[in-house]
DNA sequence: TCAACCAGTCAACGGCGTTGACCGTTACGC
DNA sequence: GCGTAACGGTCAACGCCGTTGACTGGTTGA
C-alpha cells in the first residue's frame, strides 16, 4: 500500500503565520536581499541565516529552497518602464543610455546576480516573463511592419548581449570605449529591429 | 625565521613525466572533455575521476584545480574561422545562420559550458580573449571607418545575446520564430555595424 | 485542560573541491 | 649493485554547501 503522505511538515502557505514568524521570515528575506545583491547566488544559505541571526534550516523552512528563496528576493521591476514608454524612434538609443549609466550601479548587481543564477529553471523562466511582458508589451502594439513581437525579442537579445560583456565579460574594448560613442552605434543597431528604415 | 618552501608537492610541470603519468593524465582529460561537455561545469571532479577510474585527488595532482582542468578541456576553435573570411558585406547573416545550424550541436554545449562557468576569471578572460584573436582579428582590418575594434566587439556583443536568448533563455518567441526570417533580420542589424550604409 | 500546531534549534546526511600523509615503483648517481 | 630521490597513486580527512528529520517549547483554540 503506498504511503499515506508522512508527517512531513506541509507547505508554510504564507498566509497563516503568527506575529513573530511573519517578522523572522521578513528579517531572513531582509539579509537574503542584501548577501545575494553583494554577493550573487554565491552567497550561502548559511551565511543569509547568519546575518538574520537564525539557523539555516529555517530559511529552508520558510522558503522551501534556495532557489525559491533568491527568485522572491530578485526583482526585475526598474526604471524601465519610463525608457520604454518614450518615444519608439529613439528608443535604442535610450535603452543603451539607460543601461550605461554609471549612476546605476544595483542595475549591474541584479544583471549579474540573475546571470549567475540562469542555470536554474525558475530564473529563465523569470527571465523570459520580463521579456514579454516588460518588453514586448511596451514596444510591439506601437511598432508597424511584420514579426514585431520578433523584432523586439531580438532586440532583448541585443540588450542581454551588451550587458554580458560590459558587465560580465568586462570587455576591455567596451569597458575603455566612449560612452556616447557606443550609445549611438549600438543604440542605432537596436533600433534598425524597432523601426526599420522602410517601416 | 621563514618557512622555506615546505616538502608540498611542486609543480606538476607538465614536461618530464613518466609514460604512465602521461597516459593517465590523457585519460583524465578526455573523461573531463566528455563529461564538461555533457554536463558543463556542473560536471564535479569526482565524477571525471570516476569515468578515468582514479582517484578524485589525482585529477587536482595533474591539474592544479577544477578550474583549471577546465580551461585546458574547453576549445573555443571551430569553423568560424571560415565564416569570418567570407565576404565582409553578408558576414552578419552567415554570422547568425552559422549559430542557429542546427547540425551543428556542439556549439550549443560549447556555448553553454561557457556561459555557466563565466564566473571564473579565466574563463572570461579566454573569452575576451577570443574576441580579440577571432572576430576583432578577422574583421576590423577590412573594415572602413571609424572605431573599427568598437564596432565589432559590439558585433560580438549581438552575437553573444542572440546565443543567450536561444542557448541559454530558450526565448519561446526566437525558438519559435522562422530561422530564415530571423538571419534575415538579426543578420541585418550585425551588418550595420560592421558595414553601415554611409561607409 | 489538553490536543494541535507554530517557531525554532540541533545534528546529521550526502555531495562538493581540495589537501596532507602515506605507500609502491621507477629512475638515477655513486 | 645499491641507496636515494622523485614519480604515480591512494586514502582519509577538512571545511564548505543545501537540505532533512527528529526534537523542544510556546501559542492557540476547542
Amino acid at each position: 500500500m503506498t504511503k499515506t503522505s508522512p508527517p512531513a511538515r506541509p507547505a508554510p502557505d504564507e498566509r497563516h503565520l503568527r506575529p513573530a514568524g511573519r517578522a523572522t521570515r521578513a528579517a531572513i528575506e531582509e539579509a537574503a536581499r542584501r548577501l545575494f545583491a553583494e554577493r550573487g547566488f554565491d552567497a550561502s544559505v548559511r551565511a543569509i541565516a547568519g546575518e538574520a541571526g537564525v539557523d539555516p534550516a529555517l530559511v529552508i523552512r520558510h522558503f522551501g529552497s534556495k532557489e525559491a528563496l533568491f527568485l522572491r528576493c530578485v526583482d526585475t521591476s526598474s526604471g524601465l518602464g519610463a525608457v520604454l514608454d518614450g518615444p519608439l524612434e529613439t528608443v535604442g538609443r535610450r535603452l543603451v543610455a539607460y543601461f550605461l549609466d554609471p549612476d546605476r550601479p544595483l542595475l549591474r548587481q541584479r544583471y549579474l546576480a540573475l546571470a549567475q543564477a540562469a542555470h536554474l529553471d525558475g530564473v529563465r523562466e523569470e527571465m523570459n516573463r520580463h521579456t514579454a511582458e516588460t518588453y514586448v508589451a511596451a514596444l510591439a502594439p506601437r511598432m508597424t511592419g511584420p514579426d514585431r513581437e520578433l523584432r523586439v525579442a531580438l532586440a532583448v537579445a541585443q540588450v542581454s548581449g551588451l550587458l554580458s560583456l560590459v558587465y560580465r565579460q568586462e570587455d576591455p574594448v567596451l569597458t575603455a570605449a566612449d560612452t556616447t560613442r557606443l550609445v549611438e552605434l549600438y543604440g542605432d543597431a537596436i533600433q534598425q529591429l524597432l523601426t526599420p528604415a522602410g517601416l
